[in-house]
DNA sequence: TTGACAAAGATTGTTAACAATGCAGTATCC
DNA sequence: GGATACTGCATTGTTAACAATCTTTGTCAA
C-alpha cells in the first residue's frame, strides 16, 4: 500500500532513470522479460522517450543489482543466473527472511498484519480471475511486503532485489511455473506470525522457500541453450 | 584472503569503474573520506586518470549503494546518513548477521575458521602498532569475513554494503571512535561459532552490534551542521 | 553445398563541445 | 552598514558527432 521509497527529495535528476529501472524491474517480476532478452539502447530510448544517456545509466543501475548483464560492445541483456547464483540467492533469502518473520512473530503492527492479509486477498482475487501476470507479481511482492512490515527501507531494498532475482531464476529453472508460490503457504506464514510463534513462523517461511527452490531444476542445462544459439550463429 | 568477487569475465568494461568504486569504498571504510565531502568530477578524473564518463558512472554506482549522494547540478558528496537511516542499517545488520553466525555455528568449514582467526590476529597486530586506519578497516572487514564463510557472494555483497554504510554512520555519530569494534568481542563471536553454540553466537553478535550502535549519539544534530553552513553561505 | 573470407550495416563506447545551473564576489541602493 | 541584485566563474548536465566493435550478409572458391 505505502511505497516506502521516497528519498527523491534531493535527487530529482534520478527520476527518469528510476522510472526506467522500475519499469524493467516490474517487467522482470511479472516474467514479461525473459532471461537473456536483449535490451537495445535504441529501443529503450524510443520506448521511454529519453536520451541515450539516461538509458545507459538505468542499465548500469540494473546491472549493479544483478538484473541485467552488460556485455562489452554487445549490449545489455536480462540476466541469466547460473545455477550457482540461483543457489546463492535462495540461501541468502532463506537466511534473511527467516530473520524477518522471526522478528515479526515477536512484534508486528496492526497495520502490518492488515497489509499482509489484504495482500493475500489480492492474490486470491488474482487467482480467481486466473490473471497469471498478476499472480506472479503478487507472489513475489508478498515477500517484499513481509520486509516492509519492519518499516526499514534498507531491509526492504535488499529483499526486493533478491525477490526480483528470484523471478529470473524461476523463469529460467522453473519446471512448473504455476507452483512458484502456493496460496495457502503465504496465509500460513501470516497466521504463524500473528499467533506470535517465532518457531512456527521460521519453519513456515523456510518450508515455503525450500518448496519454491525445490520446484526448480538447477541441474539442467537450460541456461546453455540461448548462449549456444548465439555461438552457433556467430562463431562456429 | 580470497576475494570472492570475480564476475568480471564477461564485463571487462566495468574494470575501470569498479576500480574507482572500490577505491572510494575503501577510503570510506577507513574513514579517510568523511561524510559530506565533495567529490568533484574533475578531481576524480585527474586522480584516476580516466574520462569524465567513467567517473560519473562510478558515482552513480556509489549512489545506488548509499555511499554517495548526488545532488542535482551541485555534484556528488559522500553520503551523510540521517539518524533514521543509521537506525535502519543497524537493524538490518542485526537481523542478517544474526542469521549468519547462527548458521555458521551449525556448520563452518575449517578454512572459514582459519580465515576468521587469522583476521583477528591481523586486528591484534594492527592494534599493537596502533595503526588506526588499519584497525578501522579490519574492524569492519571482520563482519564481511563472517559473511564470506558462507561462500555466498550474494550474501557477502549485502553485508559489505551495510558495513560500509556503517563506517559512514560511525564517522558521523561516533562519540568515541576507537570503541567502534572492541577486540575481544570479535574473538568471542568466533569461539561461540567454533564451539557450535548457535544461541551463544547469536547473543554475541547481537551484543557486539548493539555495543557499536550504543556508542553512537543518534539524537544529535551533527548532520545539520554542514548543511547549515551551506545554507548560511548561499541563501540567508 | 559448404566453408571461409570480406564488406556493409548496426550497435555500442568514447570524446568533446555546448547548455544550464549553481556559487562567489562585487557593486549599488536603501 | 547591511541587504539585495547583478555579473563572472566554475561545475555539472546534455547532446551530438565520431570511433570501435560486433553481427550480418554476400561472395567466392574448394
Amino acid at each position: 500500500m505505502t511505497d516506502a521509497r521516497q528519498k527523491l527529495d534531493t535527487v530529482q535528476s534520478d527520476s527518469d532513470e528510476q522510472l526506467i529501472v522500475d519499469r524493467i524491474y516490474s517487467a522482470v517480476m511479472e516474467q514479461k522479460l525473459a532471461p537473456n532478452t536483449k535490451l537495445s539502447e535504441q529501443t529503450l530510448c524510443e520506448t521511454f522517450g529519453v536520451g541515450r544517456m539516461r538509458v545507459r545509466r538505468a542499465l548500469l543501475l540494473l546491472s549493479s543489482q544483478g538484473i541485467v548483464e552488460l556485455h562489452s560492445n554487445r549490449g545489455a541483456f536480462i540476466a541469466c543466473p547460473s545455477p550457482d547464483e540461483a543457489q546463492e540467492v535462495f540461501e541468502a533469502r532463506l537466511m534473511i527472511e527467516t530473520g524477518i518473520v522471526r522478528e515479526l512473530a515477536h512484534e508486528i503492527s496492526e497495520a502490518g498484519i492488515h497489509a499482509l492479509r489484504t495482500h493475500v486477498k489480492e492474490e486470491d482475487a488474482a487467482r480467481a480471475v486466473n490473471d497469471r501476470t498478476e499472480i506472479i507479481r503478487l507472489s513475489g511482492e508478498f515477500h517484499v511486503e513481509l520486509a516492509k512490515c519492519h518499516n526499514n527501507s534498507v531491509l526492504t531494498r535488499v529483499v526486493r532485489e533478491l525477490v526480483t532475482r528470484s523471478s529470473l531464476i524461476v523463469a529460467l529453472f522453473g519446471i512448473n511455473k504455476d507452483s512458484s508460490c502456493p496460496d495457502d503457504e503465504h496465509a500460513s506464514i501470516i497466521e504463524a506470525i500473528v499467533s506470535g510463534d517465532p518457531q512456527s513462523a521460521e519453519e513456515n517461511i523456510q518450508h515455503h522457500l525450500l518448496h519454491v527452490k525445490n520446484s526448480l531444476d538447477l541441474e539442467q542445462t537450460q541456461k546453455v541453450e540461448p548462449d549456444l544459439a548465439k555461438i552457433l550463429n556467430g562463431r562456429m
